[in-house]
DNA sequence: TGACAATATTTGCCTAGGCAATATAATTAC
DNA sequence: GTAATTATATTGCCTAGGCAAATATTGTCA
């Protein structure tokens, strides 16, 4: 091993102070963007969740219930129900593929295009004030650690 | 102003790439390690949630529902609901202030108290692999960018 | 004191993700 | 070609957070 790992927890830091704890750090920096980021759609009937298997379907990186999973990172099932809510809002439809009876085929629909044209800009603007104060290397460096920090933590997984 | 606030994201920037994005990495980088706590946690009959306010308890930085919800950031509503389910897990126990009728009293429980005291080691560890590769210097910086990307997602909240 | 504001807790109604089980279809191995 | 495996989509049952409304209690202030 080139770089000696650092035990940066030991079993009393975990419970000291809440703002030294990267857990929650993150996940508290996570609910914060995402509630903002509602705010700011709310006048597109779209939730911030809701953004992204739309961006998924938009750049043409998927359009199965599956791929939408993927591509977003998050469960089949909630995939699934996330779509009922487009669909039911008319942002996207569904058919089942010919070719493989087993695929649902995701489209969005004209009204579903046209937000997710309008929408990235919004986005765009809460994410820059977020980050109000950072230098073009500080912008790099947070990508990057966090980056690595998903990264180590989807090998943990891998390995059990 | 001293520094010029950079656009980092236009409107086309968050269209492209989601490993590009700030607002996609802190999501799934804390969907994550939340997740990875999650299965360290099974054994001890808990969930990752569930420790937030347990740690506050045990540190004596609440002993009220609100104070609980103030502490771990989440809502009031929330808070209740995550107390029956600690509370049914016997955990913590309730009982209404006499001092002040509004407020409910929680406190730990002797099996509270126990796993307070058994858990932070657990969750160390899942948070030194999620760094691992991570610099003395890098551990801080991250620390120091998600508190700033969070408090400049506070603001946003109180300018409103 | 009495009206008003502030605070604490709870509840209902949403959205949302994870896990496991199920049904169906396609693919691979033998 | 059939059996076993794999992949897709859906559903049920959890936990979980946000927002708004309702209730109770306390504090303030005129």
């Amino acid at each position: 091993m080139v770089s000696k790992n650092i035990k940066f927890y030991g079993s009393e830091t975990v419970s000291r102070e809440k703002n030294e704890s990267v857990g929650y750090l993150v996940t508290l920096a996570s609910r914060r963007l995402l509630r903002n980021i509602e705010t700011e759609l709310k006048p597109f009937n779209l939730t911030a969740n809701q953004w992204a298997p739309l961006l998924a379907l938009a750049n043409k990186q998927s359009n199965t219930v599956a791929g939408c999973a993927r591509e977003t990172g998050i469960d089949n099932g909630a995939m699934t129900r996330m779509l009922d809510r487009l669909e039911a809002k008319g942002f996207v439809s569904r058919k089942r593929s010919n070719n493989d009876r087993r695929v649902v085929n995701v489209t969005l629909t004209s009204q579903g295009k046209k937000i997710a044209k309008d929408i990235p800009p919004v986005i765009g603007e809460v994410l820059n004030q977020q980050l109000r104060g950072f230098s073009e290397q500080e912008f790099k460096l947070i990508k990057n650690l966090l980056q690595r920090f998903l990264a180590n933590g989807e090998m943990l997984v891998e390995q059990s």
